[in-house]
RNA sequence: GGCUCCGUAGCUUAAUGGAUAGAGCAUCUGACUACGGAUCAGAAGGUUAGAGGUUCGAGUCCUCUCGGAGUCACCA
């Protein structure tokens, strides 16, 4: 594996340094940027950390430094100083060659292995309801986060958790047996994980029609009288006792606990009818992933890992990283980090949530000897994922240096956080088809494609908009969702650089139609600032991946497409391909549409982004 | 209240401590009889919430203030 450019222009300014100044300075330091637009140059030495050691003028630096790296590195035809910046105009036989080379490579971006295996774990639905917007937002940094890692010389395993037991499933299963009458998705025509989402939905509604019943019956009104806080109003009392209410008074809530010590104690027909309901769960759920373009390699279920993490526990007190209670609770003490103390294990001996993750995370290493585990969670569980990680680090894990919680904000409505109750969750579903359906709408004014292609155009069109809209953003950002927005086809979208594809797929196609012999292009070397641009962006792609996958952040990779795409826009704007003044003038042309159109259809195909033949 | 994150143009946002803070939307003005106008060019729009500090250099790092969000369960 050569040195890249830049690593080679680190290298020689610390050899200038050290040479010119006598002076030290470690390679990997040596700043490098891309030359600002209105400057002469394509690279950009920053010259003023050596002012000092040179104890010269920074201009006078620049040009000693400007002249060894000249005389030393083919590659550079020119330099020029402006204050302390040290910019370089690389050969036009470099960019001959480098263009060549991204056309022979065919995967040009794509580092090679580097020993590393790392899990991204994503998406991690409860089955007891259908997927909504969060969950799409998490598929898609999962997703491209996982295939950028991929592309950056990771092997890679997407795993996910899948939240099968426990007492959500069980009020869907209870509701669906006291109120189904046997009905499944066959028999209703409705997709399995919506149909066990409706009784989940049922549930709610029969326990909520009880609770106001019971808020009104001596026993609640007694309990309200008894209990209410002075100012309190018998609303809000309700609404702060209803947990309260469901454990100790409840009918419906004592069955759904029944039901689920009945499931921990294996009884036969609950198991059954739980089997039953998440297959119809997990069926509806392959078709969501599939219409969003995301896929798993391993699977984890909730149900054979609940138990995990008591030997942990026992680890952890031998070796003094938890302790235990008089009552017989284990607790870990992260006070000295700014955390609180945390319950590890309930005096019962039964587990929490965190105990559960402990275990998994052994489990994971064990079962593929990742050195670095992603998770894809919203940042409410930001808190958590900093206790877990810090736990694991003071257990010793091997693989603890790795963790890392991709955090993202969360997605919420112009009317604010989605609620079940309130019924404005939007459903994955419904959310694809209705892109859909907004792309085929726009694409009818200014398209001529036929039915069959204008469906299978406006699919790729209305996803690539959602898409490149949620990923464009950095994570961390919390997210309003408006659905027009989302399909806009002008500007910084999916759809605009999905366009520049496809023009360039056009303009390739005609010159095929043509024969237009390509030979002549390495005799072009006087290039328009179009096409400098573009020769430029086209480099920095392998150096984008690598960031976006040490950021674990996509967005940068999305930036860099459009980036890339509005280069193309104005290059073709500005630039006649076919009516060229010379043959090597358009053979080049050609040669550098088929580079761009190939790192496009590369980077937005990491970010799980189609390109429609024809729009 | 403790901890964490965020605050950039009317709106959505970009910027490994580096040059004049860069885009898109919306607004206004323009573009070749042309390789696809879902495009391109231009105008206007900024005290990067505020105040200090570190630095040759701060949107970025530190301190404080203001504003917003999340979290602080023997829930998951």
């Amino acid at each position: 594996m050569h040195m890249t450019i830049l690593e080679t222009l680190q290298n020689a300014v610390a050899q200038a340094v050290e040479q010119l100044y006598g002076e030290r300075v470690e390679a990997s330091s040596v700043q490098v940027n891309a030359t600002p637009a209105d400057f002469t140059g394509d690279y950009t030495v920053v010259i003023f950390p050596y002012v000092r050691l040179a104890r010269k003028a920074p201009d006078v630096a620049g040009a000693e430094i400007g002249a060894f790296l000249e005389k030393n590195i083919p590659g550079i035809q020119a330099f020029n100083v402006i204050k302390g910046f040290l910019n370089l105009e690389l050969s036009s036989a470099y960019w001959q060659a480098f263009l060549q080379s991204v056309l022979t490579d065919g995967q040009y971006g794509r580092q090679p292995r580097n020993g590393h295996k790392v899990m991204v774990e994503y998406s991690s639905p409860n089955t007891n309801k259908p997927l909504h917007l969060g969950h799409v937002r998490n598929c898609l940094l999962g997703w491209s986060s996982s295939q950028i890692l991929d592309a950056a010389g990771y092997d890679v395993v997407r795993a996910q958790i899948v939240n099968d037991r426990g007492v959500a499933i069980c009020k869907s299963m209870l509701a669906w047996q006291k109120f189904g009458n046997g009905q499944t998705p066959e028999s209703s025509g409705i997709k399995g994980d919506h149909l066990v989402g409706d009784y989940y939905v049922l549930f709610e509604n029969k326990s909520r029609t009880e609770y106001e019943v019971w808020q009104q019956s001596t026993e609640g009104q007694a309990l309200f009288a008894e209990k209410h806080k002075p100012e309190q109003s018998e609303k809000d009392f309700f609404k702060d006792y209803k947990n309260k209410w469901f454990n100790d008074y409840s009918a419906l809530g004592a069955e759904v606990r029944d039901m689920l010590l009945k499931w921990e104690a294996g009884d036969a027909d609950t198991l059954a009818l739980w089997r039953q309901m998440n297959g119809w769960v997990y069926e509806g759920f392959e078709k969501t992933y599939a219409s969003l373009g995301v896929a798993f390699d391993k699977l984890y279920y909730e149900s054979d890992t609940y138990l995990l993490g008591k030997d942990i526990v026992d680890d952890g007190l031998a070796k003094g990283v938890f302790f235990r209670k008089d009552d017989g609770s284990v607790w870990v003490d992260l006070s000295d980090v700014g955390y609180d103390q945390k319950v590890v294990l309930r005096a019962d001996g039964t587990s929490v949530y965190i105990t559960q993750d402990l275990g998994t995370a052994r489990m994971r290493y064990h079962d593929f000897h990742c050195d670095r585990m992603v998770y894809v969670v919203a940042d409410e569980q930001n808190y958590h994922f900093a206790v877990l990680f810090e736990v694991l680090k003071r257990l010793g894990e091997p693989y603890a240096a790795g963790l890392h919680h991709l955090s993202y904000g969360l997605v919420e409505l112009p009317t604010g956080r989605m609620k079940t109750r309130e019924g404005t969750v939007v459903d994955a579903d419904d959310l694809v088809t209705e892109v859909t359906a907004l792309a085929r709408e726009q694409m009818v004014q200014v398209s001529d494609l036929q039915p069959e292609e204008l469906e299978e155009a406006s699919r790729k069109i209305g996803l690539g908009a959602l898409k490149f809209f949620m990923i464009k953003v950095n994570p961390k950002r919390k997210m309003i969702f408006n659905p027009e927005e989302s399909v806009d086809l002008q500007g910084q979208t999916g759809p605009y650089i999905q366009y520049s594809c496809v023009r360039i797929n056009s303009v390739l196609q005609r010159a095929e139609k043509e024969a237009v012999d390509l030979s002549p292009a390495t005799e072009y070397l006087d290039y328009q600032p179009a096409e400098k641009e573009l020769l430029k962006a086209l480099h920095a792609y392998p150096g984008v991946l690598l960031t976006a996958a040490a950021e674990f952040d996509p967005s940068h990779l999305a930036n860099f497409c459009y980036e890339l795409a509005k280069n193309y826009h104005r290059f073709w704007h500005d630039v006649t391909i076919f009516n060229a003044a010379a043959p090597a003038d358009k053979a080049f042309r050609l040669q550098l549409s088929r580079a761009v159109g190939q790192v496009l259809q590369s980077g937005m195909g990491l970010l799980g982004i189609e390109i429609p033949a024809r729009m």
